[in-house]
DNA sequence: TTAGTGTGTTAAGATTTTATAAAAGTTGAA
DNA sequence: TTCAACTTTTATAAAATCTTAACACACTAA
């Protein structure tokens, strides 16, 4: 597998660096000073996977270059702007590209969006979006359970609930954690409220509802007996 | 665990929001008028586990107290940029830091980036942490513990206490210590009952329940036998 | 051996935590 | 708007745990 990465910024000490970033985490990168130059390297080397633009560049700007390897190639595209301003933005969706990450930014955070989005287009961990223990189906994409090929009727919050405790088997939650899951951030509400959804869900899930594990004076934990 | 973080504004109004904000989610704050300060701030006080940098601040600039601090230290950083900073790439990408957040924001999201950035710094704190010892298995994270590959039900105290000993194997404690280590700072009780629960220990620990030694006149010590 | 001190055991009741049910507030569709 | 479904809060009952106290027992030193 290759892992080809191309990237075009007119900033050489930029590209060095976004450069040495990726390439210790395994990519194999090329670089370019322009837009034209980008351009130039994508159709002599076809065997690219993604490509990282910069807007301002000289010759062509990073939204042309991305309309046109867009118009023959569906590999990940990501565009860095320098301003994030609204005309920018339009622009950027229309030429096609799958993120955006404006200036500055850590070179954390965009290795860990080239990650992602290699991981995705590469159907590493393709829509996997159905869980299943202890005959409990349950299938995110569906937003539909099923215990024991019986159809369950969740509401939307005992769906979240349930998808963040088998998510986590057989770990122990707290409250706080259960409610930075499944809730907002800054979410001020009584943890008791779990319990009323806890309580929902086990009456829902049937027999199988005690696979939701009370933990004394913790939490909850699901477990699915062996 | 102390979770003290260093915020530097030349805004006081700002500084006092931020502030405020993060002392609701239990940090510590530390506040700095400018760049000069902040730095003395962080040299004076080692025990400082986050710093928020604002770009724009007099005596020196977000950017260089951000290096100065990474060039002897690997605490999270937050950098606050302006929009008109924003153009500033090779700076920001330069300086190490691990987050940027540009004006105008909202607290909640600065909230939540901060305790993302506190929680990966101190290592998800409770991955795969499992102790064995002499065929008992505790499981902080599931909160669960085996003896000889049987489920052992304990308590939350109980599950505290067991996990204080192992963490603290073949060191002999003595019950302040032990007070000190799994009850709250300045628990006012009565010793005695410690010695409760290491009796409901042993008893569930079965044949395993006397690694508890009673060091007579001084306390308990875990030990596994030979 | 014996007094003195520290520990083990037990059980009751005080405290804390959770379950349940019902009321109150929200939201979204007809 | 009104209704119905859902979410959240509140109140009370029920359960589990923690602590205390009392006493029996074990260890140590003179």
């Amino acid at each position: 597998m290759s892992k080809k990465i191309l990237i075009a910024d007119d900033e050489s000490r930029l590209l060095k660096l976004l450069s040495d970033y990726l390439v210790r985490e395994g990519y194999v990168v090329t670089t370019a000073i322009d837009g034209q130059a980008a351009l130039d390297k994508f159709y002599m080397d076809r065997s690219i996977d993604m490509a990282i633009l910069d807007v301002m560049m000289p010759e062509m700007d990073g939204y042309t270059v991305c309309r046109e390897i867009r118009a023959v190639s569906d590999i990940p595209i990501i565009i860095l702007t320098a301003k994030s301003e609204e005309s920018d933005v339009l622009n950027g969706f229309e030429c096609g590209a799958d993120e955006f990450i404006s200036k500055p930014f850590s070179p954390k955070i965009l290795v860990a969006k080239v990650n992602a989005l290699y991981k995705r287009a590469h159907g590493d961990s393709e829509e996997n979006q159905k869980i299943e223990m202890g005959g409990i189906v349950l299938d995110k994409k569906a937003h539909q359970v099923t215990a024991g090929g019986i159809n369950v009727n969740l509401s939307v919050k005992e769906f979240e609930l349930l998808a963040y405790f088998m998510e986590n088997a057989d770990i122990a939650l707290s409250r706080d954690k259960i409610l930075n899951g499944v809730w907002e951030y800054d979410y001020f509400g009584d943890a008791r409220t779990i319990d009323t959804h806890v309580k929902k869900l086990r009456a829902k899930l049937g027999k199988r509802g005690y696979y939701i594990k009370t933990i004394w004076g913790m939490g909850y934990k699901f477990e699915v007996p062996l």
